[in-house]
DNA sequence: TCATGTTCAGTGGTCATACCAGTATCATCC
DNA sequence: GGATGATACTGGTATGACCACTGAACATGA
């Protein structure tokens, strides 16, 4: 057994830079909308190459950090969860083309995810929170034609959900994951019928927010999405007729 | 008004470079650990300089789907999860510190997440997840000298129970959750006689936990939580001290 | 005076080149 | 054969130049 641990950070040049940045972001209390130095004076502040001004820049930017345009100046950008989930895709992904047991993780902690949605609604829904609720499918209704937009919509119905929370975070959650799943999924749901089954179970659902039957919300919610799931793995395709 | 949307995307020249070495991974079907052109092929291959294939080669890197080090060729890189909401912690960071409202919002995730984990591991822990669970707790009663050691075996403990869902996800989640939370409160919680109070409510959960006590596990769950959200807040230090 | 159009300095985006600093490879030597 | 070291290749950085875009100062005209 060799010594494994070996910590010299080789640090690259721009992290350096990318950290003293941060650093002047902080001690200066610079909020959204406010601009940095262009590059070419950090350039000779910090004394290095433009290069390693660009690299850490770019970095920050695609934290989500700050926000770059063609001709101006850098500027701090307005913080969002949403664009944080967003700039998650191309990861999530990855992982998920790469890793097949992911996907049946990731399946599980969205269903573990609406229930506690429906659930919380249950509790909080408003008869205004209701009548949009039943407002969308109505929508989705009238679109069980269009595919594409039948799922938008479908997105848009748990979202909605989540929005009932009051919390932002639940919103975009629900909707990066759904679209996350949805984006290994393309062309399985063409099933007959199913739009509505679907369309049945989102009304049960609402029924069950509407009724403040928290345990009944959540049991309809997960019905829902295992039912989904069998269909995804094709299992019971023959049975789906009645719908 | 002026016509608002005007979806003229004027994409970057390494955008439409990473957009090409994306369709090379999937086409060619490179797995982990397989090796992507050098950057200087890749320049020839596409008609572009080098800053435009570094900047795309970086920014692939920051998502997680290519390791490059210095003297190598870039190679993709091993999915996980743990990785990903690793790379989120800056992103987090910089809205907590600029969005108190969104500190609010994602306390309240934590617990409800917390309390879903809660639940699941009194459905599923068997005597090996237990008896881990109390070891964790031992280990951190030991440590209640050393501040820093025992918020981290805190970290660890709920850790153990999201691991115990058989879900990495909720177990890299429980982790990131905690640690982002933690990093707004350091110094808040040195309250003499807290980590007595803290450790008798993680045996508490556990003994919930143990009996398969679905609805008692949440609660006690909510109970330590929102106890310690209140200390944030310093709204009960009074009452904090027969602990 | 005011609105309008133009100019121009400043900024990020890209390229080319060169050189530095690590790795991997393979011929060489023991 | 196995350690050794030269060498070619790779990413990292610097420099200088030029392009494309932005915004504000400026000049122009009504």
């Amino acid at each position: 057994m060799t010594t494994e641990h070996d910590p010299i950070k080789r640090r690259k040049l721009s992290d350096e830079v990318q950290q003293r940045l941060l650093a002047i972001i902080e001690t200066d209390r610079l909020g959204p909308g406010d601009a940095l130095p262009s590059e070419r004076d950090l350039m000779t502040a910090f004394g290095v190459g433009r290069p390693a001004i660009r690299e850490a820049m770019q970095s920050l930017e695609r934290m989500g950090l700050v926000e770059i345009r063609h001709g101006e100046r850098a500027r701090i950008a307005e913080p969002s969860f949403g664009r944080m989930v967003e700039q998650m895709s191309e990861s999530m992904r990855h992982i998920l083309s790469h890793s097949p047991a992911s996907l049946a993780h990731l399946k599980e902690a969205r269903a573990t995810f609406e229930m506690e949605m429906a659930r919380i609604a249950a509790q909080r829904a408003k008869p205004a929170d209701v009548a949009r609720l039943r407002r969308i499918i109505d929508t989705q209704e009238a679109q069980s034609h269009n595919s594409p937009v039948f799922l938008q919509i479908d997105a848009r119905f748990h979202r909605e959900i989540a929005a009932i929370s009051g919390n932002p975070i639940f919103a975009s959650l629900s909707e990066a994951l759904l679209k996350w799943l949805q984006s290994f999924h393309v062309g399985l749901m063409r099933v007959p019928g199913l739009e509505k089954l679907t369309l049945a179970e989102h009304r049960q659902i609402v029924d069950e927010i509407e009724a403040g039957n928290v345990a009944g919300a959540a049991k309809a919610m997960s019905d829902h999405l295992y039912r989904a799931n069998d269909l995804y793995h094709q299992d019971h395709f023959a049975r789906s007729g009645e719908a």
